[in-house]
RNA sequence: GCCACCUUAGCUCAGUUGGUUAGAGCAGCUGUUUUGUAAACAGCAGGUCGUCGGUUCGAAUCCGACAGGUGGCUCCA
């Protein structure tokens, strides 16, 4: 799309917002008006309605009446007023938030302040049709259709008749300004496109979205359950999410295997002292489970993160600069009380499982650690078939950031470093840093288009500081190590929320729960006992096998195997029992045909067997 | 945590303005059938209508609290 496209497109929107708002006042004449931006589908717009809620019933009412401003053309006439008659204006028509839009705007002397304009329209950076308007301080624009005059940084389209299709989608609670020390105003969301096709496209790629979110497909394929007994954010995993699970954890852990990493293990609990000498009690306390003792005193917290149990392990010995890099691993399960709201099927839990690591290292062996570990990302997302590309994150200035400056400069430059070593895409985002160091964030992009972040690369000059971490250098001195934190997969319960929507279920044979299924014609015994044959030969060579002998018709045992998006279904009836070949019916997404249409079952299953090993990519997505 | 909405059988859903024994499909079980690449037939069983409390002659239905879920807001090691 180019430049005047995105800025027809934005205006409409933010003519639609403005044409909500026209009939929010009409219907509701007391409505106090908030922002109406932009955004990425589509507009909202803030409101506050006095002893009002709207639910979405209300929704249909709303689109007539917009209907209806839409159909008559109104004209949007742009007029400015100086920023005091503004203000008069707001207090005349009973609009305290636009009055406190327009002193803060009074204050600071200028539209130009990104936060304003934000607060103002929220157009996004660049799209923005007003110039801002440094030189006019004072006058504000404001757009009128029919007898409703709203203060609006714009722009607008001529008419309201030319803003495209558009549908009202959801309601939610916000906060005034986004700070929940402000009241708590509705949010009105639509989404809007030039057209009704594009429109269409969009409302049929929530579909999609809808058809493989990871919460039906984890209980339609029995992944993961919950319990009201366990508790919110506390998923349990079925014997098939297991498998992923533990398939991912081992790929992700043999990566690194290859690079000298060595697997350690750590309790899950910990004396909260671990963690008042790591930083991170002060600044996250609130998030930690505090967990009791009924025999000691002792003050025991279930453990938010690994690295401060791994330099227990790393100082439990004197090191020397020979022994550096030391490199530990560990899939392992860490406790962070999230506010209820935040919980959300696998992408949010309380309980949140790691395939973690740590190096620590000498300054001068920064680069090839990491240039390591960028290699084993590289490695992993291009098996699961997914795009990467990576956000360095860094600091900004404000105080939130533990250690030294110049190192964090270093550090920085140190990350850059590698990643343009290894020719990764990238981007650069100051403020996206943890509190102890820049990090290199993976960002993925699913099947269907959406990206997500996943996992990170972090460095780290603040813990072995706080920790005293040394080694002996070659001059005898004492010096200090630099951590560095990597997990491949992030959070494995986050990965597999972005991974089951990408793959909709259809995992490569590989990472299948199921790989083979084995349908019986009849339930002869010849049949059943040359099923359970190839079933024994196919768990010899480590393939994931189940055999259907239920009393159904063959039809109905295959759309069972399909619905369960089983990789491979072979049925066994009277001509395999005779000599032993079958003819296997592939999933639908895999395209390409390594397994001859008709062969001996030995021949078969070793073929799976070897691709489950290599670990190839066959599905077409 | 806050705002809105939701919670009926293992799953997906019906259930008229509060009215007596709460329904269906799929899954499950039992029988018949012995089946060749996306649903054989019949029967049976399955629910304190999320939990607790209230209003009422009477509550799945109305009110309240709590739990869990969904969409947002805020934050994220």
């Amino acid at each position: 799309m180019d430049e005047e496209a995105v800025n027809n497109l934005a205006a409409m929107r933010h003519s639609l917002a403005h044409i909500m708002a026209t009939t929010v006042m009409a219907l509701w004449p007391d409505a106090k008006l908030g922002v109406g931006p932009v955004v990425d589908d589509g507009f909202y717009y803030d409101i506050d309605i006095p002893e009002v809620t709207i639910s979405e019933d209300d929704f249909k009412k709303i689109e007539e009446a917009m209907r209806k401003v839409i159909n008559q053309k109104q004209p949007f006439e742009k007029s400015m007023k100086p920023i005091d008659e503004a203000l008069q204006w707001a207090r005349n028509n009973k609009q305290p938030y636009k009055e406190e839009l327009l002193n803060d705007l009074k204050r600071e002397g200028t539209t130009l302040a990104s936060e304003l304009d934000s607060a103002m329209m929220g157009l996004p950076a660049g799209i923005s049709g007003a110039q801002p308007t440094k030189a006019s301080v004072g006058d504000v624009s404001f757009y009128t259709n029919g007898t409703f005059t709203d203060l609006c940084r714009g722009p607008h389209v001529e008419d309201t008749g030319k803003v495209g299709a558009f549908k009202l989608m959801r309601i939610a609670g916000a906060y005034w300004r986004g700070n929940e020390k402000n009241p708590q105003m509705q949010r009105l969301y639509g989404v809007a496109f030039e057209t009704k096709e594009e429109l269409n496209k969009h409302l049929l790629m929530l579909e999609e979205a809808k058809k493989r979110d990871h919460r039906k497909l984890g209980k339609e394929l029995d992944l993961f359950v919950f319990s009201d007994m366990v508790g919110s954010g506390l998923p349990l995993f079925t014997p098939r999410g297991t498998v992923l699970r533990e398939e991912l954890s081992r790929f992700s852990n043999e990566l690194r295997e290859e690079y000298g990493f060595q697997k350690v293990w750590v309790p899950h609990m910990t004396k909260k002292d671990l963690y008042e000498a790591s930083g991170h009690w002060a600044k996250f306390g609130d998030e930690l489970f505090l967990v009791k003792s009924q025999e000691t005193s002792d003050e025991l917290v279930l453990k938010p993160m690994n690295c401060p149990h791994h330099t227990r392990i790393y100082e439990s010995q004197q090191r020397s600069y020979k022994d550096l890099p030391i490199r530990y691993l560990e899939t392992t399960t860490v406790y962070r009380d999230e506010k209820s709201g935040e919980l959300g099927g696998l992408s949010r839990v309380r309980s949140i499982t790691q395939d973690d690591s740590h190096v620590f290292c000498r300054s001068d062996q920064i680069e090839s650690e990491i240039n390591g570990l960028l290699h084993a990302a590289e490695e992993l997302y291009a098996t699961v078939g997914m795009t990467l590309r990576v956000r360095l994150s860094y600091r900004d200035d404000s105080e939130a950031y533990l250690g030294d400056s110049s190192l964090w400069e270093s550090a920085q430059k140190q990350l850059k470093d590698s990643v343009v070593a290894n020719s990764l895409e990238y981007f650069e985002e100051e403020g996206e840093a943890a509190f102890y160091g820049p990090k290199i964030d993976f960002m993925v992009t699913d099947a269907i288009g959406r990206e997500h972040q996943v996992a990170t690369v972090q460095l780290d000059f603040v813990q072995p500081e706080r920790f005293g971490l040394e080694y002996i250098n070659h001059q005898g001195e004492i010096d200090r190590p630099v951590m560095i934190h990597c997990a491949l997969l992030g959070s494995i319960e986050r990965f597999l929320s972005v991974y089951i929507e990408h793959t909709a279920g259809n995992f490569p044979i590989w990472l299948a729960p199921e790989q083979v299924r084995i349908i019986t014609v009849n339930q002869e015994d010849v049949t059943v006992a040359k099923a359970a044959e190839i079933a024994e030969f196919a768990k010899r060579h480590g393939v994931r096998v189940h055999v259907d002998n239920d009393n159904e018709s063959v039809g109905k045992k295959i759309r069972s195997s399909a619905k369960a998006k089983v990789p491979y279904t072979i049925v066994v009836g009277e001509k395999e029992v005779a000599d032993g070949t079958v003819s296997p019916r592939l999933r639908q997404d895999i395209a390409v045909m390594d397994v001859q249409s008709e062969l001996h079952y030995e021949q078969f299953i070793k073929t799976v067997a070897n691709e489950s090993k290599s670990r190839v990519l066959k599905s077409s997505l």
